[in-house]
DNA sequence: ATAATTATTATTGCATAATGATACTGTGCA
DNA sequence: TGCACAGTATCATTATGCAATAATAATTAT
């Protein structure tokens, strides 16, 4: 670099672009992608080809890519859990809620959950599962919107109204089911009768014939951080027996997890 | 490069070496060290401390890393699940072997899981616990050393013998419990018996009270690729009665999960 | 409270790692 | 057999990532 007056300075020095480069390759690979040509993950992620050639030969090497030999395709490879695990491992909400949910999957006999919100979504963190609730879509790593689920609405009813209020600026509403809420005030007002009674409860906004409920769960400075929920099917419960069941029972494994 | 002949050659000129140290960053969190100072990742990983100041701030601005103001301490984030959650939504066998998992869950009303071998350990991909069996250190992403463990034994004893000789000899034997094998010889024959009964069976190995019994699963091309497992604590059941009641359910659960 | 020490952040010149172009090789198909 | 396309290997170029270091902030010792 010559003149630095007359070059464009970089917008931020400090970014490893290559690490960037490395995730966008990483992050193509999805239920729909399971399988891609060094083609089509070039052209998948906007790069020259040769510079995809160097970032699957890297992320293979390291072993979070394989190469199918036969059809010369790409895939994740099971290192990818390493990181989750090392997450969930290492954190200490799940060290301390274990014993909770646990508990509480005994006394509900349902799948109970949980989860953090990221973003404008809700991550689930920990699953238990049973013996009515093994067949469902939402594992380890889910994602859905924060919104039109209970835990989702169990944290924001929790939060600042300005956070709540970017967070729902910044999101996609959708009508899931016709239960779904469809609008920033719809959800505001059920935000603050979560926030009257202690706990969120959903019936039927994303999945048909499912329900939830979830309280939130605080930190030692008293701010939200996670949500523990379960999730029921109408099928076995009216909402009703949901309503009188299950709140108290998941509002106190809530505040069993609580810190403080 | 004036003189290329005069220059050492870059061993592997396709290996992006960011990408690599990115990898260093990320990997040195665990369950021992869940939150680091960028000294300590500096010290950790053998890199300078602008280097490490770079990776830490690009791994921020990725989202898998987020440091605590206070204690300006760094520790993964809940983003580090998406990798992981991307590869086990994409993978064929984890789709295929879902109903057989939960059926055998609701069977065996005990800790279901199927696994998958990766060097010289068992990764387990997917778990369905039970009410008697919520309490485990083994989650998702959990890694165990194939040569004591059922699943790892059942894959094992579908390898041709060369890859076993390979593996063993990279295995680190260590004595769990008082019932781990203690070298090759003792695990090729427990092998062979595997290989014989299509099943492989595991007693306190490594962990005290705890058995499991697992069978191969094979893909479309015969070859072994994957184990089923049931794990079930010798407090409730007999070493009899479980070598009774589980082989048969296991295989059947390993044969209509495999290709062909 | 202040000084010393340590850690972190911001900045810079430069060497080389990463880039895009392209020649070469391999594969599939009409 | 020839062609089209994908993948691999190589090369000249340059922008990125590097280590050094100054400035700043935080922590520790006095």
């Amino acid at each position: 670099m010559k003149d630095k007056t007359a070059q464009p300075k970089r917008p931020d020095p400090l970014m490893v672009q290559s690490v960037a480069k490395a995730f966008k390759v990483l992050t193509v690979f999805d239920k729909r992608h399971a399988s891609l040509t060094m083609s089509q993950i070039a052209q998948f992620t906007d790069m020259d080809v040769s510079t995809a050639q160097r970032f699957t030969h890297t992320l293979t090497q390291l072993g979070y890519l394989r190469k199918d030999p036969v059809s010369r395709q790409f895939e994740l490879t099971i290192k990818t859990l390493d990181l989750a695990y090392h997450y969930t491992r290492s954190s200490r909400l799940v060290d301390r809620a274990m014993p909770a949910l646990q508990h509480l999957s005994k006394e509900t006999e349902e799948a109970v959950s949980l989860t953090i919100l990221d973003g404008t979504e809700i991550v689930f963190v920990t699953r238990y599962l049973s013996r009515q609730m093994l067949a469902t879509d939402v594992i380890t790593g889910s994602r859905l919107p924060a919104y039109c689920t209970s835990p989702g609405r169990a944290i924001l009813s929790r939060l600042p109204e300005t956070d709540v209020a970017n967070i729902l600026a910044d999101t996609e509403f959708k009508a899931y089911t016709p239960s779904t809420p469809s609008s920033p005030e719809v959800v505001v007002a059920l935000l603050n009768e979560a926030r009257d009674k202690g706990f969120a409860a959903a019936f039927e906004e994303i999945y048909h014939g499912d329900a939830s409920i979830a309280a939130p769960i605080t930190g030692p400075d008293g701010n939200v951080i996670a949500a523990v929920s379960v999730a029921v099917p109408l099928a076995r419960f009216s909402r009703e027996v949901i309503l009188d069941t299950f709140p108290k029972l998941v509002i106190a494994a809530a505040r069993s997890i609580s810190f403080g």
